[in-house]
DNA sequence: GTCTATAGAATTGGATACATAATTATGAAT
DNA sequence: ATTCATAATTATGTATCCAATTCTATAGAC
């Protein structure tokens, strides 16, 4: 892995290969961090690897304890219940400006997305289902324009990602989903920030209700 | 400052260290962070320095450019306005739950302190009103009990340091910000969840405008 | 005097080395 | 067999070392 001419610091390239790692429950919660066989299969020293794992535990997504290593991030049902609170009043913040600032180029594109969706959702393609959605939601963030939110979200989204209760294979969670994207996409469509802002944080109301 | 025992690693220290050393201007919005000068002064190595610059700069306080060594992050006006955007909706939401969840201890605590933030202000003691100020906000935090949030409106407090225009020490702010606090304390006591949200928001909005 | 090229110094990013603390394994005593 | 003490091993935390790159300063050309 080690480059002659590396475009980018070895330590956030480790990093992101321990998320996808994690995510990827390759490294569940819980799981110890060895250092040294990490350090080993990537080829590389515990030196950029110690730096991306500080990095991650700033995300949250990996805890230190002193003098006995990291570890990655256990989420119980509150943990969940926190962050859905925050991310519903953040995306619901944005979904809020998005309605005014979008251009129409933007709501093209949503309108497109969210056709996509539909189609997905209609061929039980849950892995596009799952992609378009978070396409969709990251979308409207960008819209309304704020870097720091944009971040804080981000995060907080990569925390929930610890846990994949795969909420959305749940009995109807799909069609319900659906229907309360439809739902911001109308309030967006019609430049309504007080209903997009609704809309969108019923959604993730919801979406803590199917990840119990 | 190399300890035989230490009861908690170097790099968090150090990181202590170089967030007085940032909010205190000595390191200024844009400054190099000079490694080896400073792990000289630490009497430390530059490992567990390094590991400290990458936890500021996932917490927004320090900024890395490749091949050319981390940097004190530049907040401008536009980042003021984000960061006070998603301060105002999470503090708000922390005053609306404290409402509902505080003890009585609780408010009799947050009643104390609103005396003595009045006597800071009496006596023009800017640093006591500047200290018991945060401590009535962290308080509040504190009583909504939700820790994500707290981490969060924590760090993005950090990012706000980084720039001290003073904004208390203006024309009539201290007074605006002290009647600002009587309201959210009002409707804490009443166990006003929407007035205590709506009193915090209007607080926040208003250290934006005094922080321009 | 200003600009450019190039040598040297300084700095970052990464690897290696080492001391101390923590864990596991070993073995004796009950 | 179980418990306790102690030795061996392993892992973390920190320091030192090294290579590649960037910055700086000097010298030469115009």
């Amino acid at each position: 892995m080690s480059k002659i001419l590396a475009s980018r610091p070895l330590y956030e390239e480790v990093a992101d290969q321990l998320r996808v790692r994690i995510f990827a429950h390759y490294l569940a919660p819980g799981a110890w961090i060895d250092e040294q066989s990490l350090a080993k299969e990537f080829g590389i020293s515990r030196t950029p690897l110690r730096e991306a794992i500080k990095v991650l535990a700033a995300e949250g997504l990996i805890t230190m304890k002193l003098r006995r290593g990291a570890y990655v991030t256990e989420v119980n049902r509150g943990d969940l219940e926190q962050i859905f609170t925050i991310l519903s009043l953040l995306e619901g913040e944005a979904a809020k400006e998005a309605a005014s600032k979008a251009k129409e180029k933007d709501l093209n594109d949503l309108d497109d997305m969210h056709l996509r969706l539909e189609k997905a959702a209609a061929d039980r393609n849950l892995d596009q289902f799952f992609e378009i959605n978070v396409r969709f939601h990251e979308r409207i963030i960008a819209i309304a324009n704020n870097p720091w939110m944009t971040s804080v979200i981000a995060d907080l989204r990569k925390v929930l990602k610890l846990q994949r209760k795969d909420s959305l294979s749940r009995s109807g969670r799909l069609q319900s989903s659906l229907s309360e994207h439809r739902e911001i996409l109308k309030a967006l469509l019609k430049r309504d920030p007080i209903a997009a802002e609704q809309a969108m944080r019923t959604h993730l109301a919801r979406g803590l209700e199917a990840a119990k």
